[in-house]
DNA sequence: TATCTTTGTGAGTGAATACTAACTTATAAA
DNA sequence: TTTATAAGTTAGTATTCACTCACAAAGATA
């Protein structure tokens, strides 16, 4: 998918409506004012509220396939896994109107669509995230008294809560900084 | 605060379509459709649909408080932790329309009011939490190789995470049991 | 019996919603 | 110069929203 300029801002402004005032801040008169012309123009670049939250999602979809595979996979492993958190929080710190994607769930749950999209960028994360877990825990790097699967479990979930701290003190303070302490912590613990 | 049964059965079918369909799917008419009675009937037992929606989180808010202080002080500290969550999953399974309250960041973001019963709820959550993990810590249970924060921040993250992927398989299988395995997992990594 | 209170109904209200249509304007190609 | 197209405006549409109000039924109390 490419956007135009004009449909890179309006999924812009709508990633700042639902990331500040969620679903219910997200309208098309919000958008118009955010923007800075009429309710009229923005359907002369997409078809329908919906067709703006795919446009949305689809494009931090194939930003964060892009980022992801451009991590040398020549790197150790344990370098690539923090650079693969480093990648996604600098983005979101340069894009904290896009932070709604972390917490996507409960958008339009009525679409299928849009709930396709969401799983669908799980997925990508989970793509990159899982063989590098795995092979640190192969070489040892990692501990095996718990399964891959747990692993997992523990490291996501310990950074989409800091993601959701920080997006509750409306992005206060340097995530990148935050985002490397959890790693680091999390990795006191769970080498073996 | 006490509930009329008409208001308790409000508060849950209001719990039911935010879980359900998220704050788009928490209408005056769809409520009272669920309930089976006239729109105007609602605003016989609450004010307002802001009032609908701070009746329940204050009962889960008091409800949780009552539960975490039946909590034993007597059991070891570990058996607490255990039972603290043990009792949170049983009240999620048991009314699963409930489960809106782990997520409800983002419901209505315009009304200072529910934001505070949100944070209110948090900060029920830390008051039971926090010390008995930095009492696992002291005695030597848990590891001091991080902080009690970054302990806390870390079982936390899991346990959310175990309740989205939960509520995201429309509460498929035995969160009991998940919980129970989460812990172990956590407590395997986390001993010092 | 008569009256009060509680809880419901049903038909409204104005405001907000997503979206459309007729029309204008600027740019650039033919 | 003429014409086509892209991108904007304004004024609508039908629908949905939260909420109100006059009224009715039923049960408790006098």
């Amino acid at each position: 998918m490419t956007l135009s300029n004009r449909q890179y801002e309006i999924i812009t402004s709508a990633g700042k409506l639902l990331t500040e005032s969620g679903i219910s801040g997200l309208t098309i008169k919000n958008l118009a004012n955010e923007i800075g012309f009429s309710e009229g123009a923005i359907y002369r670049h997409f078809k329908s509220k919906e067709d703006i939250i795919i446009g949305m999602l689809t494009y931090l979809e194939e930003d964060m396939d892009s980022r992801f595979s451009n991590i040398d996979k020549n790197l150790p492993y344990l370098i690539q896994l923090k650079e693969l958190f480093k990648s996604q929080l600098t983005f979101f710190k340069e894009n904290t109107q896009f932070v709604v994607a972390v917490f996507s769930d409960g958008l339009m749950e009525e679409s299928v669509q849009i709930n396709q999209h969401i799983s669908k960028i799980m997925k990508v994360k989970l793509k990159y995230l899982f063989p590098i877990i795995k092979q640190l825990q192969g070489e040892g790097t990692l501990t095996d008294k718990i399964s891959t699967e747990d692993l997992l479990h523990i490291i996501m979930g310990a950074f989409r809560l800091l993601m959701f701290k920080w997006k509750n003190s409306h992005f206060e303070g340097n995530i990148v900084e935050k985002g490397d302490h959890t790693i680091n912590t999390l990795l006191i613990v769970l080498k073996s």
